[in-house]
DNA sequence: GGGCCGATCAAG
DNA sequence: TTGATCGGCCCA
């Protein structure tokens, strides 16, 4: 598993799907992913500009958790890629609920149905009780509190699907979002749209 | 120190 | 379509 996410990022971002996140008494099986570059390569990156405090796990080896705050509430989760000095990650933008119902949906009161549990990068974090404590985490390590794992198996080539990252600003020519074919719980494509002022 | 904006979400 | 809400980052 570390071996395959130290490797390039999307390759990292492909083996990730199908496999399963545990946190928070909630498992779920990562039916949608991003892969965001180091610095100077991606400009929808957090490490583009290099290293600061919040991206620095970023440029450690691969395995680990990086957590970031946005929009002043939600919590989104990363896993770190590349070998040490790389500053790759992929963003973890959906996921089935496969164990722990009762506890995603407390988490989550307001969903209706299941497959909107995890369906979103903040959902998912909510969904698992993921938040800024989960920064640095060693994912693969068996005393972490949010566990990485292989899943039972792994999708197809042929059932993954490729297309532009939802809401980054630039590089919509680069196919760095991958997702399980006709998943349900695959959120919706969403372009940036740069605010408006006043 | 200040201002702008974001790898989002839920309700209208 | 829009408001919520605040930390990070650059100085526009």
């Amino acid at each position: 598993m570390r071996s395959v996410l130290a490797g390039p990022v999307e390759t990292a971002a492909r083996a990730l799907l199908g496999c399963q996140l545990t946190a928070g008494g909630v498992t779920v099986r990562l039916t949608e992913v991003e892969a965001y570059a180091g610095t100077g390569e991606d400009p929808a990156s957090h490490a583009h500009r290099g290293r600061t405090q919040r991206n620095a796990i970023m440029f450690g080896p691969a395995g680990f958790a990086y957590v970031y705050f946005t929009y002043g509430m939600h919590w989104c989760m990363n896993v770190v890629t590349g070998t040490s000095g790389v500053a790759s990650a992929v963003l973890l933008r959906a996921g089935e609920v496969v164990s722990g119902l009762d506890a995603a949906r407390v988490r989550r009161p307001a969903v209706r149905r299941d497959v909107d549990l995890a369906r979103g990068p903040a959902r998912l974090c909510a969904a698992l009780g993921i938040d800024r404590s989960a920064y640095g985490l060693d994912l693969l390590s068996a005393a972490s509190p949010v566990r990485l794992s292989w899943g039972p198996s792994s999708p197809p080539d042929e059932a993954v699907e490729v297309g532009p990252r939802v809401g980054v600003t630039g590089a919509h020519d680069l196919e760095w979002r991958f997702w399980i074919s006709g998943d349900p719980t695959v959120s919706a494509y969403r372009r940036h749209v740069p605010r408006t002022r006043i």
